[in-house]
Parts: structure tokens; C-alpha cells; sequence
DNA sequence: CGGGTTTTTGAATTTTATCAATGGCTGTGG
DNA sequence: CCACAGCCATTGATAAAATTCAAAAACCCG
């Protein structure tokens, strides 16, 4: 289910000899890291472990390898909002320097490699483009942030879900994954703490989705989007 | 409706004359830029004006000078959602590169200063830190943009209204002026609009934090905190 | 002062949450 | 291999919260 992401063998810690791709095209903005600093080190995640807690000192950044993250806030009381997924390839960390304000916690079993802070710091003075592809990773992820505060702030329950479900369809795109066929490694309760619902309402409309024929469930987690335009005409609230 | 945007004279594009201060203290990134470009310019909007549209062209980053700003999201049926309220001090522009993804608009009579991404880039390599202080203003602004998701995402209507006039409170702090009276410049409707709620419900809403004690309305835009720490306790669902 | 806009308040309706129960899948031990 | 335990997901009934529709009150600007 999750891609195979082995670790790329690589000459030392000198400069240009490829170490370093950035890809910056802007919309999709993505840093993409040999594996090959001296500093650069992995580790595992079984399900609901933390890789970081809110409160803790931010000393590296993170890319996923295999598996997913969910970051995510909380209330006094427990209530939860998850803010982001991250999938293999991406990058979670450039934060605001100092504490994490956040809580980061593996989905499902998730392998993940850590660059030291120090190291970010010293290749952007280092690596020319270095620094303006994490501006635009940022910025691409502000964006995605801010599309997400649409969702909850403005749409309906079902509305939310096909977004949620297009969203993931459109990763695939970008994965050159099927863009019909979605693997929602997420329970329904980390999918309700990201659109703002209850674990019932997520499933109620994933329900109706079924019903109307837009999705078809193979399992719990495999879902296939049978009427894409449909699909895309609720998540825009064409309608 | 755009009126009088007047060139500002200035020295010639040398470097170091103290001609970008910025301040990257983590928390509240800021740049001060002195106004000193051959380039930069300045215009006035009217309230409601546009200060750029969706699929606009990015061709400068913005700094209000005076007045507030709201960027925005719209769905095809005409639902809002305001993303940001930006401040007299504050940067509007950082994003992606291309086309604007959202509306700014004017909620006021706005003063603001425009600089060309050209020049942007050009300090980018230019000016040492100039890159590391947009990295930490867009980290924080990502921040409070995931603050504003817990809040739509699991705050009830009367915790989204005093999370809002905090927020307020703790700008006014950062600015050295006074965090208990509050000047709201904007209508009830944007902020539903950046609520997630109807102007109804934030009406009602600021009526009980009136009649607990909690705020005094002295006019409909004036607003004095009465009792903080219940304000404070109703933001952060401690109830 | 007056007209238009904005805000507040009220009543009815809709949406989503909550509470409660059932159904389904998975993995384990007899 | 089957039975059962434990966890999830779904479904149903009811309650709560926010929206919608409607009207009155307050405010602002000329």
C-alpha cells in the first residue's frame, strides 16, 4: 500500500554532487533529500506513536519515508483538530523557531527521516535555491492551510467529506497514483478531527457519497471515486 | 474606485543604507522596510476596493500602512470565508508564485506600500537574512492560520467570538497599545465571514459576552474587556 | 431630520452532535 | 476450524447548536 521509499545511497557531505534536489515549480513545491548528510538519521513509528509533542524543543525537521503523520492541536477538554496529513515525501518543520505548537503522531506504521535543524540552517546559507524552495513549500502549505479553513469555515458536512476525498484523489495525480482509487490509511475519527465532525456525521456522508454513486468502498480504508465530476461539483459547492 | 497610487522618491537601489531592518525574533516576524526602493509605491484604497483579485497576476508583495485589509476565499455559490485580517505593519504576499489564489480587500480606508517581487527576489540573494526573516514571518503566519483552523474546526460559536477579540486583545500587546479596548474595523458580516458563522449567530454571540460581564460594547466597533481571564478561559474551551 | 444600512432580537427550521445499539471484521485461543 | 473478544464503522432516535427568515431597533451620513 505505502511506496517503498529506500534510502538513496549517496557520496559525503560535500556540496552539489546532486545531494541537494529541490524541485520549485511553485504549486507543488517539494524538497527532496539524497539521505546523505553525515547528520541525516531514521527512525520508526508504530501506529499512534508521537514524533513530537507540543511543548518539545524543535531540533530537526521531518520527512515521511512510508506510512502517514497527522499534526494536529488541542483544547483543554480534548477536543482535537488535526491540521495536516503528511504523506511519503513530505516535509514536516519549518516552523517558527523554538517550541513545537503542535502534536505530530503516526497514523499507522510510518518510517521518517530526521535533518538536524542545524543543518537546514546551514544549507540555506549554504545551498543557493535551498532556502527559496523551503519559501515555496511554505508558502504551497499556507495554501493548502488556508483552502482547509474553506472547508471547515464555509462547507457542509458532505461537502467537507468530497473535498477530503478529492484532495487525496488529487495527490494520487500528483503521485502518479491512480486518481480514482483512494487508500485512507486514517480511521474515521482522525478523518472527523480533520473536517471538524463527528465520527457518526463523517460516516453518515460517506454513506450517502455511497448511495449516490459518486464512491464505491472496496474495504474500510480502499475507496473508489466512481463519478469524479459529481465528486468535484460538491467539493467547488457547484451544486 | 483605486485612487491616487503615488511614486515615492527615493535614493537609488544601493544596499546597506539602513534600508531593510527586519526584526525575526520567531514569534512576531516583521519586516520594516523604509520605504527606500526606487521601486516601491504607495496607494490608497477606498473601503471595499480590491487590492487584487483572484487569478490576478502577483507582481508585488504588500505592506499596509493604514487601515485593514481581508484576504479571502470564495465558493461558486457565493459563500466567504475571510483567511486573514491584515493590519497596518502587516505583509500580505508571500505565496505561491504565479496568480493570486484569493481576493484582498480593502474593509476600510487602506494606505499601503507595494513592492515588486523582482525587488523581492533581488534581497533574497541580496540582503543576508532578508530570506530567513520571510521564512519566519510565513512560519508564523502559518501558525495563526492553524490556530484558525482548531477554531472553526472545534470551537462553539460563543468560544470562536472571544477567541477573535483575543486575538485582537494580543495584537493590540504586540503593538504597545492598550489589549483591553478593542477597535474593530470591519462589519459583523466579515467577521461571520471569518468565523464560519452568519452575522446573526456573532451578533447574538457578542450580546452574551455583554451581558455576562465579560466586554462592554461602547460603540459597535469599540469593544472594552471587561473580565480577561474569562475571555481567556471561554478561547481556550476550559470553560 | 431622514433614508439607507447595519445590528439586534425573535421564531421556526435545518444541520450536526450526542446517546444508544447493532453490525462487521480481525485476530486469538480453545 | 470455530467461537469469541475487541475494536471500528454504521445506523437510528433524540437533543443541541446554528442557520434562516422576519421584523424591529440602532446607527451613520448627508
Amino acid at each position: 500500500m505505502l511506496s517503498n521509499a529506500r534510502s538513496v545511497q549517496e557520496d559525503e557531505f560535500g556540496h552539489n554532487g546532486g545531494m541537494c534536489d529541490w524541485l520549485g515549480d511553485g504549486r507543488s513545491a517539494r524538497i527532496k533529500m539524497g539521505g546523505s548528510f553525515t547528520t541525516t538519521s531514521e527512525r520508526s513509528l508504530e501506529t499512534h506513536g508521537h514524533l513530537f509533542m507540543i511543548g518539545d524543543t524543535q531540533t530537526h525537521m521531518y520527512q515521511i519515508l512510508e506510512g502517514v503523520v497527522g499534526v494536529y492541536k488541542m483544547l483543554a477538554d480534548g477536543r482535537r483538530q488535526i491540521v495536516n496529513f503528511y504523506y511519503p515525501g513530505d516535509i514536516i518543520g519549518w516552523a517558527v523557531p523554538g517550541a513545537w505548537t503542535q502534536h505530530a503522531e503516526a497514523l499507522c506504521k510510518t518510517r521518517i527521516r530526521s535533518i538536524p535543524t542545524s543543518t537546514v540552517d546551514t544549507l540555506i546559507t549554504t545551498e543557493r535555491g535551498f532556502g527559496k524552495a523551503l519559501l515555496s513549500m511554505l508558502a504551497t502549505e499556507l495554501e493548502e492551510t488556508r483552502d482547509q479553513l474553506l472547508s471547515l469555515g464555509r462547507k457542509s458536512a458532505l461537502e467537507k467529506v468530497a473535498t477530503f476525498l478529492l484532495r487525496i484523489s488529487r495527490r494520487n495525480q500528483r503521485e502518479d497514483n491512480d486518481e480514482g482509487l483512494l487508500h485512507l490509511p486514517m480511521k474515521r475519527a482522525e478523518i472527523a478531527d480533520y473536517l471538524g465532525l463527528t465520527i457518526e456525521t463523517v460516516s453518515r456522508n460517506i454513506t450517502i457519497l455511497k448511495k449516490t454513486g459518486i464512491i464505491h468502498l472496496e474495504s474500510n480504508t480502499v475507496v473508489r471515486i466512481t463519478d469524479m465530476s459529481q465528486l468535484e461539483d460538491l467539493a467547488d459547492g457547484d451544486n
